[in-house]
RNA sequence: GGUCCCAUAGCUCAGCUGGAUAGAGCAACUGCCUUCUAAGCAGUAGGUCUUUGGUUCGAAUCCAAAUGGGAUCACCA
């Protein structure tokens, strides 16, 4: 396909050339895809040379088509439409180019060579995963297998936020109200019981409030005031001066954290290279703040806090460290940051963050920049909107929140409802069942949260279960089931369709050109998601090749077609499809069945 | 207030480096299962691309401003 297109340029390069003496690089010359309205794949606009040719639109498309005609031998025809030539490609290219693709089969671009570390997830250990986490996981995922895809060599990893004040919230919560309760007694999983307790921390934290501020105190000074707040407070100094007691609280309920976050992250199915744990990284940064002071780059206060002026940047000024010597959370973020390329030397260094943070990325990128560190340019902030609901933004501490867990569980229950809704469900085993709704729900899911911009805010509600229909991950998932059922079919009649099969194939139907043109372009829309950074540009090639295939599927039998050189075509061309769909949904992280 | 992001059909969203009458899905309405899975296909209806200027042969797309929405500007993370 990418040769096509470059033939073609060369090609018009010439016709310009020979037709009007116009010199043009051929790489230079735009070609867009034909409207379906019009016939013809590629489509030239002529406008442009007007005036270097003196003639008008048309009559350059005219020239330009019969000069084509003649001497390139890809073009068919050719049709003028105002200033829009467009060409018309032969059905032996696309059998030829067809052709080519079974031959390669492995769907990955050149090794670029490229270290790339991607770093997403980074959840709190004071709770579960809601759903603007899963946003982050999908996209974090999806953007690796992307970059893994264009030839880069990925590094996940995911840099746990396991210290803090948050942290102390539910550990000190835990202390006075949760009798020892173990995640087991309680019945539910370690990150929920988490959860649960920086939720009470939070109410009776509240609670404390209103009473000082019916005592008469200001709402701004009971805050800082309140016992609660005082003691997690305390509870945070004595962690950090490694306080037995509260280190052993501190492991064990991080512990039970982990294991929930474990059995998350399988069931949706992401998973890291490396966990870095913030515990470990948040005293990093102090080096950098040596080097930044022996640079010149920070500057000093007269209290000992240490600065950085980022004014001609166009930013402000940002404290580095405290004057008590203690880092703040860019501190770490410039230790980690220098941690990461000590160990992989990347090349590239993705952060996929919520977009409330754009403003710290870009302070954390000019600081890297002014310390003179090489990796400072290869940070990418692949950044994104927040998921709200229709009741407004999700608060973890209030516990109005759409739970990951929770929300999976629902999704599979939507699936299996569908399922046995449409009969679809007959010689299925207890656990084939299982597996089918699971791999539906998460394809539901995961192209929901992933064919959007990430950087746009989206609307979930949860009153209406996500989609199964139209531009959706089970439709696409379907449409590999279709296929798979045929392929299925062609093995039981013993049907051959290597290429040797279909040597000669008479005509082509217009729906399998248009697969055809579809399955060409999935190496370019590789390329473009991966310079892109955008899961969103693979959800939609995915769903129009699934569309372009069903519209085949309708319109053309394959077992009563007569001509068998044909009929092991179209099975050749199915199959090319399923594989095509299969790796990109394997892009955004979804699994395709063979059977719905 | 400064900076950044967003605004396209009733709803959810596509629209690549400017190009033809702006596209999908959902919802509404019409057809299509004795034929490979109807979670499908075909069709109808639905739009001053927030507004105003500018650049251009040509603007949803680029530039500027306005309006509306959001984020951020912590010795929180």
């Amino acid at each position: 396909m990418k040769n096509l297109e470059q033939k073609i340029r060369t090609a018009l390069a010439a016709a310009l050339q020979n037709t009007f003496s116009i010199a043009v690089e051929p790489a230079t010359i735009s070609l867009q895809p034909t409207r379906k309205e019009f016939a013809g794949t590629f489509t030239f606009v002529t406008f442009p040379y007007t005036k270097q040719a003196g003639k008008g639109p048309e009559q350059i498309g005219q020239a330009l088509g019969e000069y084509l005609k003649e001497n390139a031998p890809e073009i068919s025809g050719f049709n003028v439409v105002k200033g829009f030539l467009n060409l018309e490609i032969g059905e032996n290219v696309w059998l030829e180019l067809f052709r080519e693709m079974l031959g390669n089969t492995e769907g990955k671009l050149p090794d670029t060579g490229k270290k790339i570390v991607v770093e997403y997830s980074s959840p709190n250990t004071n709770k579960p995963l809601h759903l603007g986490h899963l946003r982050n996981n999908f996209l974090g995922y999806s953007v690796s297998e992307i970059l893994e895809a264009a030839g880069n060599h990925v590094t996940k990893v995911n840099l746990v936020n396991d210290r803090g004040i948050h942290i102390c919230k539910s550990m000190l919560a835990y202390q006075l109200f949760g009798n020892e309760e173990t995640p087991e007694q309680a019945g539910i999983k370690g990150d929920h019981l988490a959860g649960r307790y920086y939720v009470m921390f939070d109410k009776a934290y509240k609670q404390e409030i209103d009473e000082l501020v019916k005592n008469g105190m200001e709402v701004e000074t009971a805050k800082k005031e309140a016992p609660l707040m005082k003691e997690a407070q305390e509870m945070l100094k004595k962690w950090e001066q490694g306080d037995a007691e509260v280190l052993a609280l501190w492991k064990q309920m991080n512990a039970w954290v982990y294991q929930g976050f474990d059995e998350t992250y399988q069931n949706i199915g992401v998973d890291f290279h490396k966990y870095y744990y913030e515990s470990e990284t948040y005293l990093l940064g102090k080096e950098r703040v040596e080097e930044g002071l022996a640079k010149g780059v920070f500057y000093k206060k007269p209290d000992g806090s240490v600065w950085v002026d980022l004014k001609e940047e166009g930013l402000d000024e940002k404290l580095v460290l405290r004057a008590d010597g203690t880092s703040v959370y860019i501190t770490q973020d410039l230790g980690t940051a220098e941690l990461k390329y000590q160990e992989f030397s990347y090349d590239t260094s993705v952060y996929v963050i919520a977009d409330e943070q754009n403003y710290h990325m870009q302070v954390l990128k000019a600081i890297l920049k002014n310390l003179g560190k090489p990796y400072a340019d290869g940070i990418y902030h692949l950044s994104y909107g927040m998921v709200d609901l229709p009741s407004g933004k999700m608060k973890s501490r209030e516990g109005t929140v759409v739970d990951a867990d929770e929300l999976v569980e629902e999704m599979n229950e939507t699936a299996r409802r569908k399922t046995e809704e449409l009969g679809k469900i007959e010689g299925f085993s207890e656990m084939e069942a299982k597996e089918l709704y699971h791999k539906l729900a998460m394809g539901a899911l995961k192209y929901f949260l992933l064919k959007v911009d990430p950087k746009k805010r989206m609307l979930f509600n949860p009153e209406e279960s996500i989609e199964f229909q139209g531009n959706t991950g089970p439709f696409i998932q379907y449409t590999h089931a279709r296929i798979a059922a045929i392929l299925r079919k062609a093995a039981e009649m013993d049907i051959a369709y290597d290429e040797a099969a279909f040597a000669k194939v008479p005509a082509l139907h217009e729906t399998e050109a248009e697969v055809i043109v579809q399955l060409g372009g999935y190496e370019k829309m590789v390329q473009e998601a991966a310079n892109l950074f955008a899961p969103s540009i693979v959800a939609q090639y995915a769903y129009e090749l699934a569309k372009a295939y069903n519209r085949f599927y309708t319109e053309v039998s394959i077992f009563q077609e007569t001509n068998l050189e044909t009929r092991s075509f179209r099975i050749a061309l199915s199959g090319q499809v399923a594989r095509t769909i299969k790796k990109a949904m394997g892009l955004l992280g979804i699994q395709v069945p063979d059977r719905m």
